[in-house]
RNA sequence: GCGCUGGUAGUGUAGUUGGUAUCACGUGACCUUGCCAUGGUCACAACCCGAGUUCAAAUCUCGGCCAGCGCACCA
């Protein structure tokens, strides 16, 4: 078995996930989280709420999943996830009709013609199913989206659709949550949320899949000024993987730290390096293994139109590098889109420092002049007198100015045309910020976690199988055992968990079987610390305890990984696990 | 979406001249067990779905669904 055929046995005999509706056959691409996979799900999801909402200084919201097609038309998704396919009648293989006219013509952009248009160029250039060379003149040319579609209300007049990414939610809503913001650059909005695509062909269980979470930031900011505190990330080293690397035969990483990426022109983003050493950090933090991950530059080929330098995050399973996170810099494409096409103002007023005088050439044509004179034309030259009074002021220094209507030349006489240079002061002017995104796929970094967690070591001769997920992120935190459910250790032992639940903590309580098999149970799940409560801390003098130096009132407490076990009071447990978990404690500590 | 391979208890598996299913782990109960999958007894639990062939289908045929891999796709 490799890594992902094992970590799916695990994930579903423990309940961390499996594929959904499976009485009913199952769909492809839907999976469920079980208890375990939920609670680690919650767990990664506070822990980059933690660290890119709260500790950030970011706000958070939360947009529908369903949003009117007018969205995703602004957005260039009703376009851009709407694939043209043609299917070949004699293989029956499906291939992007748009990539065959464009490789086998010399027109470029296909994508942007009609259907019928396409067939025809197919039909009239002969070209044959790159598969199995048979003609594909008399085949359909199809759409595929990628978004799920539904409607909105009764009827189809009012389409929606599931959102394909998170990031709309919080594009289309800029303008109310920039008022939120006080209009004052930089901030961040975030959102943990579903997204939806109807993917041709799911893969890898998690990795690939219609439905899953995105964790995405947009940090909105002002390029002209605003600079990320690069010095709080500048040590951190980066295992970069550039695009030179990658066309290299070496195709090796390159570890460097922020600051160096940043100086050399690696990352040409300042923004994009910030974040990649924050994220760096963070990974660490959740338990992937940092030996097993690069950040990746996006290929010129492969950049999305709106994005100038993208990087993701990848991280190697079986061999395969799978992206967990993408970093772009969208510059204002997205709020230029929902400017342009929803009419509402998607600027930030910027006030200057000081207001500046500026001087202006403004005209006030004489109407009663230009009527008689234009007839039907006069607004037509009075606009050109205008823009021209923009363009060049100078035309108004003598007498007459002739402005351009049509290709044919007029003149008009400047003192016609009202024209003077005005000063005005300016406070500031409007500005469309650029965007910061990362964006976290959350389904992914489970993966990822589960896989690098997942170990296997020897205890006492036998295979263990353990999973090596920081307390932080393990599912449950502590198990509570009695060693035996008898002669009132169990009642001990059931009082203890259910303290430690009130205190907070995820308790599972065991009593069945042996006591190395509960500790086995715990490890597959990845609970880094068992309570067991023995003879001792009933203050039973039988047995192994020393008579005279009984500790009562103490139980054992065992590490996941090392399997060691020390013993500590009940007195204040809740609080020591709490700083165990926390980090503030070490076991050797103990 | 195409192709290849596969689909048997919760998990991993055995099972083709067609006759209702093997083993292990697991789960539960009881006994044993004074700290790392103890031993014992008992129990629970499966042939992906549908159609066809047949007296009879886990097994043969067809279709579907699902999974893994390859191709394609991944604004």
């Amino acid at each position: 078995m490799n890594e992902g055929e094992r970590l799916t046995e695990l994930a579903k005999r423990r309940g961390f996930y499996f594929p959904a509706a499976d009485a009913y056959g199952g769909a492809a691409g839907f999976w469920t989280y079980g208890p375990q996979g939920a609670a680690l799900k919650d767990n990664i999801e506070d822990a980059w709420r933690d660290r890119f909402v709260v500790q950030a200084g970011h706000q958070e919201i939360s947009a529908p999943d369903v949003m009117p097609e007018p969205v995703f038309e602004a957005s260039g998704h009703l376009d851009g996830f709407d694939d043209m396919i043609v299917e070949c009648g004699e293989c029956g293989a499906t291939h992007r009709a748009d990539h065959i006219v464009e490789d086998n013509t010399d027109i470029e952009e296909a994508e942007s013609l009609p259907n019928e248009e396409v067939m025809e160029i197919i039909a009239s250039n002969d070209i044959p199913c790159p598969s199995c060379q048979a003609s594909l003149a008399d085949e359909p040319v199809d759409n595929f989206n990628l978004m799920f579609e539904t409607n909105i209300g009764p009827g189809s007049s009012s389409p929606g659709y599931l959102r394909p990414e998170t990031a709309q939610g919080i594009f289309v809503e800029f303008p109310q949550l920039s008022e939120y913001a006080r209009n004052q650059l930089p901030f961040g909005v975030a959102q943990i949320g579903k997204a939806y695509r109807n993917e041709i062909s799911p893969r890898k269980s998690l990795v690939r899949v219609r439905e899953f979470t995105q964790a995405e930031l947009e940090h909105f900011v002002d390029p002209e000024e605003d600079e990320p505190p690069l010095s709080t990330v500048e040590d951190v080293t980066l295992p970069l993987y550039s695009g030179e690397r990658q066309q290299a035969d070496d195709g090796s990483v390159e570890q460097m730290t922020v600051g160096e990426a940043v100086e050399t022109g690696v990352v040409t983003s300042d923004w994009v390096a910030y974040y990649l050493g924050i994220a760096r950090d963070w990974y660490e933090r959740i338990g992937i293994d940092m030996d097993r991950f690069r950040f990746r530059q996006h290929l010129p080929g492969e950049l999305a139109h709106y994005a100038s330098d993208c990087w993701d995050a990848e991280a190697e399973i079986d061999g395969d590098w799978i992206e967990i996170t993408g970093f772009a810099y969208r510059g204002d494409y997205d709020l230029q889109k929902h400017a342009e096409y929803s009419g509402d103002d998607y600027t930030v007023f910027k006030q200057y420092d000081e207001p500046i005088t500026v001087e202006r050439p403004t005209v006030d044509p004489e109407m009663s002049y230009l009527g008689p004179e234009f007839g039907g034309d006069a607004q037509a030259v009075a606009d050109a007198l205008e823009q021209l009074a923009a363009d060049d002021p100078d035309a108004f220094d003598g007498e007459e100015v002739s402005v351009d209507l049509d290709g044919e030349s007029v003149t008009v006489p400047v003192d016609q045309t009202g024209f003077s240079v005005e000063e005005i002061t300016e406070n500031g002017e409007h500005i469309t910020p650029h965007v910061v995104e990362p964006s976290f796929g959350v389904g992914r970094l489970i993966y990822t976690v589960l896989a690098h967690a997942y170990t296997e070591d020897e205890v006492d001769n036998e295979t263990r199988t353990y999973l090596e997920l920081p307390p932080e992120q393990a599912p449950t935190t502590v198990g509570v055992f009695p060693l035996m459910d008898r002669d009132g250790l169990g009642e001990y032992a059931r009082q203890l968990a259910e303290g430690l639940r009130q205190a907070g903590h995820s308790v599972t309580y065991d009593d069945s079987g042996a006591i190395g098999r509960r500790y086995r149970r715990q490890d597959e799940i990845g609970t880094p610390y068992c309570l067991t409560v023995d003879y001792e801390s009933l203050g039973d003098p039988e047995g192994d305890a020393d008579p005279e130096n009984l500790q009562t009132d103490t139980v054992t407490i065992r590490e996941r990984d090392s399997t060691a076990q020390k013993r500590v009071s009940i007195d204040g447990l809740a609080e020591t696990v709490e700083r165990l978990v926390g980090g503030e404690l070490t076991f050797d500590d103990l």
